[in-house]
DNA sequence: CTTACGGCCTGGGTGC
DNA sequence: TGCACCCAGGCCGTAA
């Protein structure tokens, strides 16, 4: 499941290799997962790829303004290597500053979704639905077996509007903000963590294995976290994705990064799919619960359930 | 407004 | 061999 250090992990790669590349065809198998499949092949064939940056969970693929045919390579390519050093930071704030947006291909893997580089004439995976081919021979694919994920072109002033409500990123909060945001929170922590309105990046994984790492569980509510059990949970959060990100991601099902490659965070996993085996920091067995309408995984001593829920609504 | 929950999308894995 | 069913995560609609 791509979360955060997934993305990150599939967003470097693209960084280290597409910059300055032209996009010269792309091809849609099934299209059911793209927005407006048409504006993509019409609008990318011809541009110059410059930045790739994650936003959350979603990817950025920035494009160069439309460029007749060949001309202009080096300024082109100028702009791509001044884009290469700041990678990942601000794709709506920098919307908002009123230059204009760069037009860019905005992807969410979903469930299942990978996007990878190949040689255009290497074997194609199944369940493979696009196709952008660049100006070297290789191309860039987009295999996604459930097609949970989801792919749009993105014009001059799209980016609030499909990312502006986005959370905080949980690299860059701080401590106090990230306090307040779910210290004000009458909901399930787990559920906080899981909504991208709250904080962008974070999936079940992660949200499990910093609960677990934090000895918070994830039944207890936001506002009624101890101080310290927000800086628990906030250092456990930072450190756990950070984790993730250097060993590459966690590939339990179908992650793999842009070159194909698994991820190798999944052996570290504490909680995650450890259902009855033992917590590795007391020895009782791990549960499985559904909190937030999702599996939950969780020692049940280390992270002492609440005694009781306050009524949302009523008092 | 906030929170909770159910359904939907799809297809691989499982169990009978 | 086939087939019904469960499940994954994000998102949206609805209800309280």
């Amino acid at each position: 499941m791509p979360e955060l250090p997934e993305v990150e992990t599939v967003v470097r790669g693209l960084q280290a290799q597409l910059p300055g590349r032209r996009i010269v065809e792309v091809r849609f198998g099934k299209t059911d997962f793209v927005v407006n499949p048409a504006a993509i092949e019409q609008h990318l064939p011809g541009r110059r790829i410059g930045a790739v940056r994650r936003f959350g969970k979603f990817l950025l693929v920035e494009c160069s303004a439309a460029d007749p045919a060949g001309r202009r390579d080096a300024a082109a390519g100028a702009a791509t290597k001044r884009a290469v050093g700041r990678a990942t930071k601000g794709a709506v704030e920098q919307a908002t500053k009123g230059a204009k947006e760069n037009d860019a291909l905005l992807v969410h893997l979903g469930m299942t979704g990978q996007l990878t580089i190949a040689a255009a004439s290497a074997p194609v995976a199944p369940h493979t639905h696009a196709f952008f081919a660049l100006d070297d021979g290789r191309e860039v694919r987009y295999t996604d077996i459930r097609r949970f994920g989801r792919m749009e072109l993105l014009r001059n002033g799209e980016r609030e509007r499909a990312l502006g409500a986005l959370g905080l990123d949980p690299l860059e909060a701080n401590e106090e903000e990230f306090s307040r945001i779910l210290g004000s929170r009458n909901a399930r922590v787990k559920a906080l963590l899981l909504d991208q309105h709250v904080l962008r990046g974070v999936g079940n994984i992660y949200a499990d294995e910093s609960l677990w790492r934090a000895r918070v569980h994830p039944m207890r509510t936001g506002d009624a976290l101890r101080p310290e059990e927000v800086r628990r949970l906030y250092r456990a959060l930072q450190a756990t994705l950070r984790e993730a990100i250097r060993l590459r991601g966690s590939s339990v099902s179908d992650y793999v990064d842009a070159e194909g490659a698994r991820g190798e965070f999944q052996l570290r996993h504490c909680v995650y799919q450890r259902e009855g085996k033992k917590c590795f920091r007391c020895g009782a067995k791990i549960r499985r619960a559904i909190v937030a309408g999702r599996s939950s995984h969780f020692c049940p001593r280390c992270q002492k359930a609440p005694r009781k829920r306050h009524g949302s609504s009523k008092k």
